[in-house]
DNA sequence: TGGCATTGACTACGCTTGTAATCGGTGGAA
DNA sequence: TTCCACCGATTACAAGCGTAGTCAATGCCA
């Protein structure tokens, strides 16, 4: 479980965790049409992250309905964790001291995270 | 200049990022010995590095001084709004909801986020 | 002045990734 | 009944990556 999962197979992540259970077929007419994939690039994903036990699949009549098995939540939080862990020594304050010197906060962003903060103390 | 820079490359960079310029010795000696490369290792990588033109290299006597080309910064940049970008619509205020929900965050972590925000409408 | 140690360059090699074609089984149309 | 379309499984293959050994030049010590 612990596999890391690729960026190609993210794509297919992303659309399970949108829609499941899903067959090939359905998985592959709904991932991101910018990668332009064939259905074939598709089934091999799907199979190499039933190898990481990333999904499970359950059969069909003669097919199968994909379904993940790691959650959204915990792979956003993974990939969260592994940026910040390498780029700001773990700790989270220099990643938005770093957004903000970079002027890469937009006012939304602040006004957003501000009333974020506000919630967590209340 | 825009090939990504692999994990391992990364490491090396690093070293580069803290001093510079050294050479291929100094750098393996600094970096991180967790890693456990041999000395060929790190000279790999600081070739592939110099192809990639991260990094740059002068003569001294029979040896080489190497120096990073690009900034940390702009290094840290690019992953970081990579990982919003892919993971939450580009948009950096659910990163934070993300990992508040998730208890991800110190008190500390939060008391420096605000100030840090004061600091920005100041 | 001849051999050794050091240094960068080149080569190696197995693994992962991205992308896809091909194969073998099978249920359904003709 | 026969053959085809469709499905998952298997195989392919080039590029990138992690890790490191070998080679060729050269400066230094004996």
């Amino acid at each position: 479980m612990a596999e890391r999962i690729s960026d190609a197979e993210h794509a297919v992540m992303e659309v399970l965790w949108d829609e499941a259970p899903l067959t090939a077929q359905d998985v592959a007419e709904r991932v991101d049409p910018d990668r332009g994939w064939s259905t074939n690039t598709v089934k091999t994903l799907l199979g190499r992250l039933l190898a990481k036990e990333a999904i499970a699949h359950e059969e069909q009549g003669r097919r199968y309905l994909y379904r993940p098995l790691v959650a959204r939540e915990d792979y956003v939080a993974g990939e969260s964790r592994r940026l910040i862990d390498r780029l700001f020594g773990g700790r989270f304050a220099p990643l938005v001291a770093h957004l903000a010197e970079r002027d890469e906060l937009t006012a939304q962003d602040i006004a957003e995270i501000e009333a974020l903060l506000k919630d967590l103390k209340a």
